[in-house]
RNA sequence: UGUCUUAUGGUGUAAUGGUAGCACUACAGAUUCUGGAUCUGUCUGUCUAGGUUCGAAUCCUAGUAAGACAACCA
C-alpha cells in the first residue's frame, strides 16, 4: 500500500479537498467530516448537480465522513413529492448512498422555537409593510436602505403577530417576519433579511395545512446544517454573498463551538445546452424536447436515456475539476469522456444506419458462413460471437462512391476492400434507379482471404462493416446531436428557443443490425463499429429495436473531406 | 459609482515562494481487420503596472476585466 502510494503520481487536491485535508489534521470539529446535498425538490437533477452530488458524497466517502441527503422544502409553492423520488433515483444511479434522508421542514418546530427566541432578544419584528415598499426601502448596493416603520415594535406585539401569521389569519404578503440587523450594510443580505413569509394557499408536501408561516432559505439552512452536524457546507460561488448571513444566523442560536462552515465552488456551465430550470421547464412544456428525459436534455435522466453511463459522468467531473473560477465547459469534453469510458466497455456489434445492397456475384447464392468476430477488442476477456456472412449484404451508402476522390479507401470500382471479419473483396460496379441513386453494389470476394486465412494479410486500406441482409434485424434509430446552435445560448440577446439545433435529432427507421441485437435489453451500451455508441431506448418492444446515439465515434475521414 | 469573488495556451485544470505541467481541442507522423482505439511529436499560456525577495503564476499595492448580490425563490 505504501509502495504503491510512493510510486503513483500524488494527485493534487482541489482547494476543497485540501481545506478538509488541513481541517483533519488540526483535529477541527474533532475529526468529523460531514457533508449534505440539499436540492430543493422542484425538478428533476441535470449534470450541474452532478458536480455537486460527486464533491459532497464524495468528500464524505473519501474522508471517512457521512453525507445526507436534505430536502430543502421550504417553499411549498414550488415543491412536489414527484421531484422527490426522481431525486433519489438520480443520486444513486450515480452510485452515492446517503447516510439519511432529512427534510429541511423536519425542523419547522425547532426554527420557529429559535425565531421566537430571536424576537424575545428584540433581534426580529414583523413589518406590515408591501413586498413592494420593502423591496424599496431597501435601497440599492450603493445606497442605504431606511428603516422599516415597524422595525421597533414592542417584543409582545411581534409575539402576538408572529403568531397570527402561522395561525391563517393573516393573508399571504399582509405580513413578515424580519431579522434586525443593518439597513446600511454594504451587504444587501444584511439589510434586514426576511425569515418568515405566509403561506395559506398551497399546503406543503409533507407538513400538509399545519404551517402558515414558511422559514426562508438563509435562516433556514445554515439552522439545518447546525442541527444535522454538517461541518462541511458546500455550495455553489452566487451563495458567496450569504456567507455572512448564515454565519450570523448560526452565530445567534449556536449553543457550542461546533460551527458548520461554508464554502463555494464554481457551478457547472456548458456549451450548448441550457441549464436554468425556468428554459428547461420551457422546453419540456413547449414539447420542445420530449419530456424531461429526453436524451438531448442535459438532466440526468436524459443522459441515462441518452446512453451516458455514472462511469462516464465521473470520468467528465473529474476532468474539469473544482475551483472558484467562473468558466464555461466544452460539451465536446464531456462527449469525450463518455467515448473514453465506453470504449473500454461497449460491446462491438454490426450495424448499418444508411444501407445499400452488396451483393457477392461470385459467392453461392444458398451459402451461410458463421464468421467469428471479437466483441470487443479493448478487453480479450470478452471473448467473440459468431456473426452470419451470405451473399447479400449491407453496407452503409457513404461506404461506396462510384467516382471516388484520393483517399478514399472504401468501395469503388476496381479497388478492394475488406468486409471485417470476413473476406478481401474487389468492387466490379452498381446499379441505379432512374434518377441515378444507387440501388445495388456489386463485387467479387477472393475466398482465400477470410480472417485468419494467411492470404487474407494482404494489406487493404479501408476495412467495412456490414450485415447479412437475409439475416438482420431491422431497427430505428435515433441520432442526437447538441440541442442547440450556438456556445452559450444564456448569453445570447435572441430567445433561446431559436437558438435550437434544427439537427439535434434525426430518426432513422431502415436501419439493419446483427442478429444478435435480438437480445439487447434497454440501456445497455454497444459500439456500433465505425459509426458510435448507442444504447437501448427503453420504448423498444418486442419486434421494435430502438437505439439512441450516444455520441458518435471521433471521425477523421469527415473532417479529411473537409479540407 | 458599494460589498464579495475571480483572472495560468482556444477550453478546463495543476504548480501551496524554487525547472510553468496535465487533459481536451488543433496539427503532423507511426500503427491498426473500426478512417475507432493506441503510440510519438508539434503549436499555443501566468491580465497590466509597480513593490517585497537571491528568486514571484504564487505574497503586497494599484489598475483592468469578468462574475455574484438590491425575490415574501433556493
Amino acid at each position: 500500500m505504501e509502495i504503491r502510494n510512493e510510486e503513483a503520481p500524488k494527485k493534487s487536491l482541489n482547494f476543497i479537498e485540501a481545506m478538509v485535508e488541513q481541517d483533519l489534521k488540526e483535529g477541527k470539529n474533532g475529526g468529523r467530516i460531514q457533508t449534505r446535498f440539499p436540492p430543493e425538490p422542484n425538478g428533476y437533477l441535470h449534470i450541474g448537480h452532478a458536480k455537486a452530488i460527486c464533491l459532497d458524497f464524495g468528500i464524505a466517502r473519501n474522508y471517512g465522513g457521512v453525507c445526507n441527503l436534505r430536502f430543502d422544502d421550504t417553499n411549498p409553492v414550488k415543491e412536489d413529492v414527484e421531484y422527490v423520488d426522481s431525486i433519489q433515483e438520480d443520486i444513486q444511479w450515480l452510485g452515492y448512498q446517503w447516510k439519511n434522508v432529512y427534510y429541511a421542514s423536519d425542523y419547522f418546530q425547532q426554527l420557529w422555537n429559535l425565531a421566537v427566541k430571536l424576537i424575545k432578544e428584540g433581534k426580529a419584528y414583523v413589518d406590515e409593510q408591501s413586498a413592494e415598499t420593502i423591496a424599496q426601502q431597501k435601497g440599492t448596493p450603493t445606497i442605504p436602505g431606511i428603516e422599516s416603520p415597524f422595525r421597533n415594535r414592542p417584543v409582545e406585539e411581534n409575539l402576538a403577530l408572529f403568531e397570527k401569521m402561522n395561525s391563517g389569519e393573516v393573508a399571504d404578503g399582509a405580513m413578515v417576519l424580519r431579522a434586525k440587523i443593518d439597513m446600511a450594510s454594504s451587504n444587501m443580505h444584511f439589510r434586514d433579511p426576511i425569515m418568515y413569509r405566509v403561506i395559506t394557499k398551497h399546503p406543503h408536501h409533507r407538513t400538509g395545512e399545519k404551517w402558515k408561516a414558511y422559514p426562508m432559505y438563509d435562516y433556514a439552512h445554515g439552522q439545518s446544517d447546525y442541527f444535522e452536524g454538517v461541518t462541511h457546507s458546500l455550495c455553489t460561488l452566487e451563495f458567496e454573498v450569504h456567507r455572512p448571513l448564515y454565519d450570523w444566523f448560526v452565530s445567534q442560536f449556536a449553543d457550542s463551538d461546533y460551527r458548520p462552515r461554508q464554502t463555494e465552488f464554481n457551478r457547472l456551465n456548458l456549451t450548448y445546452t441550457v441549464m436554468s430550470k425556468r428554459k428547461m421547464l420551457q422546453l419540456v412544456q413547449e414539447k420542445l424536447v420530449k419530456g424531461w428525459d429526453d436524451p438531448r436534455m442535459p438532466t440526468i435522466c436524459g443522459l441515462r436515456r441518452r446512453g451516458y453511463t455514472p462511469e462516464a459522468i465521473h470520468n467528465f467531473i473529474d476532468k474539469i475539476g473544482y475551483t472558484k473560477y467562473d468558466g464555461m465547459n466544452d460539451i465536446g469534453l464531456l462527449e469525450y469522456s463518455a467515448r473514453e469510458t465506453l470504449n473500454k466497455t461497449a460491446q462491438r456489434v454490426n450495424a448499418v444506419i444508411n444501407p445499400v445492397k452488396l451483393i457477392i456475384t461470385n459467392y453461392p447464392e444458398d451459402k451461410v458462413e458463421m464468421m467469428e468476430t471479437e466483441n470487443n477488442p479493448e478487453d480479450p476477456n470478452t471473448g467473440t460471437r459468431q456473426i452470419p456472412f451470405s451473399r447479400e449484404l449491407y453496407i452503409e451508402h457513404e461506404d461506396f462512391m462510384e467516382d471516388a476522390p484520393k483517399k478514399y479507401f472504401r468501395m469503388t470500382p476496381g479497388q478492394e476492400v475488406r468486409l471485417k471479419s470476413a473476406y478481401i473483396v474487389k468492387c466490379t460496379g452498381c446499379a441505379k434507379d432512374a434518377d441515378g441513386n444507387v440501388t445495388e453494389v456489386y463485387c467479387e470476394y477472393d475466398s482465400q482471404t477470410k480472417s485468419g486465412m494467411p492470404e487474407s494479410n494482404r494489406k487493404v486500406k479501408g476495412t467495412l462493416h456490414w450485415v447479412s441482409a437475409a439475416h438482420a434485424l431491422k431497427a430505428e434509430v435515433r441520432l442526437y446531436d447538441r440541442l442547440f446552435s450556438v456556445e452559450n445560448p444564456s448569453a445570447d440577446d435572441r430567445d433561446f428557443r431559436d437558438l435550437l439545433n434544427p439537427d439535434s435529432l434525426k430518426v432513422l427507421t431502415e436501419c439493419y443490425v446483427e442478429p444478435s441485437l435480438a437480445s439487447a435489453k434497454a440501456l445497455e451500451h454497444f459500439q456500433f463499429q465505425r459509426i458510435g455508441y448507442f444504447t437501448v431506448d427503453p420504448d423498444t418492444k418486442e419486434g421494435k429495436l430502438i437505439f439512441n446515439r450516444t455520441v458518435s465515434l471521433k471521425d477523421s475521414w469527415a473532417k479529411e473531406q473537409k479540407k
